[in-house]
DNA sequence: TGTACATCAGTGAACGCGCGTTCACTGATGTAC
DNA sequence: TGTACATCAGTGAACGCGCGTTCACTGATGTAC
């Protein structure tokens, strides 16, 4: 499971790899991808150049695991949260509206570390075929919850349109962490943003 | 104007910060901003360093050149393509078509140089203020073409429905360029993106 | 239980590298008389 | 028109810096008998 890194064999090593990957995911979070360097994560780690090259081959193997473990956080969230058992009672709109405010609520708490990675995609097959695969996951979890109500939907195609409201609402969600607060000069309350990406979606799909 | 370089003075200089910027440019598109070193552009460019150090004070303001410029082209785009004149006799429909499909190819064609600055926009004042007016111009001038037919849109804000629609336009294609060819699996055809992107749009303002 | 030794873990100075930038210099252009 | 000189333009070696990474070393833990 964790390839890319050298399994630590002692509870001594295994602290440490713990306080690389904290120190790591916190300077990612806070400062973004270019202030990740080796020589920040160990300072900020208490930890030392050393025992980084003990546990990772190199650097990229930091990136690596730390996307992996972020894909695999997003399956399982995805997985827990789109169970239809936990919408049996419910309307369809009920669930595209909860779908959109979870969302909403997922990439605005904090910055996913998601985002951070974003620079590494183009470059790197590991990181582009983690991100597929977690968009694939996720997206076939939104698609067999909604398809239990595909009589609800009035679209021609509710599969593409499922996919293709996955699609808009990560992209626009994703594109206003990237503009920090200043899009169209006002960042736009998350109640409004609900409200608004729910009435789009509903309105695609083709909800009753 | 141009504040952040040094201007030059004879057309011999003229030429060479032409080359510098074409270069830079290229290396841009091309390649992302990380390939965008100034040895890089010297050498492509067939310049020198001194040469590039007597046009820009720093590399930055290399930078601040190439995205204002990209900004500028970008907003005279929209100045011209959303004059509310050339949709005379156009249904408010087609308008909404023609201004996905528009989007849809100003994106698609060659990655805008725009995608390539994502990375300075947290860190960079001038960046975000310069991206910031953007938005705001290309806001104002198709929410001055589509508010002639303001009548023809039931969504109770017209105002509010446009600018959504503008932001989730383009994030939705920005992040398809960024995913490169691999979002949920497949690359969507143009054809199939301005079909459901335009059916979205015009169903949430309400189109009649 | 005690001792010897192999292995694991941790340390931090040092290396090579490519970056952004400077600078001493040579050559081209414009200006004054 | 010709000459002298100031200024503009261009060159590329060299510098300092921070990065990713290596390595020689010390200390801690586990294992064998």
């Amino acid at each position: 499971m964790l390839r890319w890194v050298n399994a630590p064999l002692q509870a001594r090593s295994e602290k440490t790899l713990g306080k690389i990957l904290d120190a790591a995911e916190k300077i990612l979070l806070e400062e973004g991808l270019d202030a990740l360097t080796v020589p920040r994560v160990v300072k900020e780690s208490k930890t030392s150049t050393g025992s980084f090259y003990a546990r990772f081959d190199d650097k990229m193997s930091l990136l690596s695991m730390l996307h992996e473990r972020a894909c695999a956080q997003t399956i399982a969230t995805a997985e827990a949260g789109f169970d239809p058992a936990l919408f049996e009672g419910q309307s369809t709109r009920e669930i595209v509206e909860t779908f959109v405010a979870f969302a909403v609520k997922l990439f605005g708490a904090r910055r996913s570390i998601m985002n951070s990675f974003s620079a590494a995609f183009g470059t790197d097959k590991g990181f582009a075929d983690r991100r597929t695969k977690t968009a694939v996951a996720i997206g076939q979890n939104l698609m067999k919850l909604l398809l239990t109500r595909r009589k609800d939907l009035r679209h021609p195609d509710p599969q593409r349109a499922i996919a293709m409201s996955l699609r808009v609402v990560t992209a626009t969600l994703e594109q206003r962490n990237g503009l920090q607060r200043n899009a169209l000069g006002v960042r736009v309350a998350d109640d409004l943003l609900i409200e608004e990406l729910g009435r789009m979606i509903l309105g695609y799909l083709g909800v009753k």
